[in-house]
DNA sequence: TAAAAATACTCCATAGGTATTTTAT
DNA sequence: ATAAAATACCTATGGAGTATTTTTA
C-alpha cells in the first residue's frame, strides 16, 4: 500500500463517484478504479458497494476513511515538524553544566531559550568539567557550560562570563565584619576548604594557584566534592574558600562574602559544543546564550 | 511522498548504513540513496549527515523517525481494522426500537451483542414504527425493532417474540383483586386509555380491533402518545389499557396487571433490516438476536 | 587507500491515458 | 436508454538495476 491509495480512496469516499473523484485528482477514471481495486485486494475487503448508478461506503470503508484521514493528517504534520526541526525550532537538546553555573547566567539563558523555542525539550545534566567532554562526544549533551574552559580539539569553546572570585567566610569570623575589598594575602593564615580535587583540571588546583600568585600557599583544612558542602563547612567555621561572585546569589545562612582587592582573580565560564555539530537547534541555543551573556 | 519513502527511511535510520539498509530492503544501494534524496528534497531538509564513513540522523531526521514509525504503525492498524470491519467485528451500528421493546428481549440482545462484539459502537434510538422505515432508509439505523411488523418492500422483516397482551388496571379497581385469567369482554364497560393514535398503523387501532374481536367496542376515555403516560393515567384510575406482557417487568406503583383469558390476544415484536444490506455487522447482529430470542 | 555514498545510464514495471464494454436502473 | 464503473490495451514516468565515480576519514 502507498499513500497514493489512501489519498485516492479518501477523495472517492468523499465524492462517492469515481468520475468526479478522478477529475478532482486530475487523473482519468479507469486508473482510479484500478487503484481502488488494488487497495481492496490488499486490504482483503470491499471498501465500496458500487453499482453503475451509485457508490457507497461499506462499513470497512467507513472505518478506513477515518483512519486514512488520520494517517494523511499525520503525514502533513510530520512534514511540517521536519521543516521546523530543520530550522532548529523543534527537537530535544542536552545541556551539561558545572554546579557553579547554576548561580551564573545559565538560568537566564535557559529561561530565554525556553521562551523562544517552546517546542524544544531541554535535557539538563549537572556534570563536572571532565565528564562534559565525554558527554558531548557520545551525544548525551550538545552544549556544555564549564569552568575552566574545555580544551578538547573536537570541541568549539567560547567564553560566556568572566567573574571575579570572592571570599566565603563564616559570618562569625572577624574578617566578615568589613565590606571593603579584601587583599587575598589577608587569608594567608586561614585554613582553606577546597573542592573538588578530582577530576582534573580541578577547581581546587585553580584556587591554590590563585593564592600562590598572591604570595602564599593555602593551608588545606578540608577537601569536599560539592561546593554546597564546602560552604556548609565554611558556615561551621572550619575555614574559608573562594567562589565565583555569582554564588553570592545563593544566600546561605552563616556565610559572608567579601570581594577581593585588585587585582581580583577571575574565573571564566565558557560553553562548548562539538566542533562539527551543524545542528540548527544548537546554533539557535548558542545565539540565545550569546545574546543573554552579552546583555550583562 | 509515499509510504515507500517512509519505509526506506526508517530502515536507513535504524541501520545508519545505506548498503546494509538496501540489503534489508532487498533493493540495491543506488535507488535507496535516490529515494532518500527525493524524500529530503520534498521535506526541504537534510535527514542524514553522511560522509563516506558514517551516516547519522539530523535532528530533523530524528523527528521524522518518530513520526514515520507512528505513521507506519497506523497503516498496519488500519489494515487490521479494515479486515475486522469486513468481518463485522468493528464499526458502528444503529438500532431503532419501539418503547415497548425495552421491556422485552431487546435488553438481552443488546447485552449479548455488546459482549460478543466489544468494538462495535451501538447507536440506540427510540422510534415509533412509522419513523423506523424512514430511519432505515436513510441509514440513521440499520436494524429496527417494531410492533406491528414493518411491511415496506425494501425491508427484510422477521419475528422476534410473540407476547400475550395483559390488562393494566388501577390496583384500587375491583377487577385488580383477582389473579385468574380475565375474559376480555369483562372490560367492555371500562373506559380505555389508548396510545398512540399517530402514526399509523397505530397500536391504539390494534387494541380497538382486539376488543372488537372479543365482542365490544372500547370506549376511549383518553389518548396519549407515550405508553408511560397511559400507565400513569391507569394508576390514577382514569381507565384501563392493554399492554404487552413484558411491560409487567416495569413494576409501576398503582398499576395491577391481569393475564387475559384464552384465546388471549397476542402482539408480535419483529425486527427489520434493509433487504439489500450486505453488512456483515448487521448479519452478526441478526444472528445474536435470533440466538437470544430463540433461547426463550 | 578503502569503504561507502553519489552519479550516470539502462531497463522494465506499473501508474496513468484512451477506447470500449458491461451493468444496473 | 443511459450514466457510470469495469475491462482491455497502450504509453511513458520513474523505481530499480549495473557500472562507475566521488568523497573523506
Amino acid at each position: 500500500m502507498e499513500l497514493r491509495h489512501l489519498r485516492y480512496f479518501v477523495v472517492v469516499a468523499e465524492e462517492l463517484h469515481f468520475g468526479r473523484a478522478a477529475e478532482k485528482l486530475s487523473i482519468s477514471q479507469p486508473p482510479l478504479s484500478q487503484q481502488i481495486q488494488q487497495l481492496e485486494r490488499e486490504m482483503g475487503a470491499k471498501l465500496f458497494h458500487r453499482t453503475s448508478r451509485q457508490v457507497e461506503l461499506t462499513e470497512a470503508g467507513r472505518v478506513l476513511l477515518d483512519e486514512a484521514r488520520q494517517i494523511l493528517r499525520s503525514v502533513d504534520q510530520a512534514t511540517g515538524d521536519v521543516k521546523r526541526a530543520a530550522r532548529g525550532e523543534l527537537g530535544r537538546i542536552g545541556i551539561g553544566f558545572v554546579a557553579s553555573a547554576t548561580y551564573d547566567v545559565l538560568p537566564d539563558i535557559l529561561r530565554r531559550f525556553r521562551f523562544e523555542y517552546q517546542d524544544i525539550a531541554l535535557d539538563l545534566f549537572e556534570l563536572h568539567s571532565a565528564e562534559q567532554s565525554a558527554a558531548l562526544r557520545d551525544r548525551r549533551i550538545d552544549v556544555a557550560f564549564s569552568r575552566p574552559p574545555l580544551t578538547d580539539d573536537d570541541l568549539a569553546t567560547e567564553p560566556v562570563t568572566t567573574e571575579e572570585l570572592v571570599a566565603a567566610i563564616a559570618d562569625t569570623h572577624p574578617l566578615a565584619s568589613s565590606t571593603s575589598p579584601l587583599p587575598l594575602i589577608d587569608l594567608a593564615a586561614e585554613p582553606f576548604i577546597l573542592y573538588p580535587r578530582n577530576p582534573l583540571p580541578s577547581y581546587a588546583d585553580f584556587v591554590v594557584r590563585v593564592c600562590e600568585a598572591a604570595g602564599f600557599t593555602p593551608r588545606t583544612a578540608q577537601e569536599t566534592q560539592q561546593m554546597q558542602t564546602a560552604l556548609s563547612l565554611v558556615s561551621a567555621g572550619l575555614g574559608v574558600t573562594l567562589v565565583p561572585s555569582s554564588v553570592q546569589k545563593l544566600k546561605r545562612s552563616g556565610v559572608a562574602y567579601r570581594a577581593l582587592a585588585a587585582p581580583a582573580p577571575t574565573t571564566l565560564l565558557s560553553m562548548s559544543t562539538r566542533r562539527h555539530d551543524r545542528s540548527p537547534m544548537v546554533a539557535n541555543f548558542l545565539s540565545v546564550a550569546r545574546a543573554v551573556s552579552s546583555h550583562l
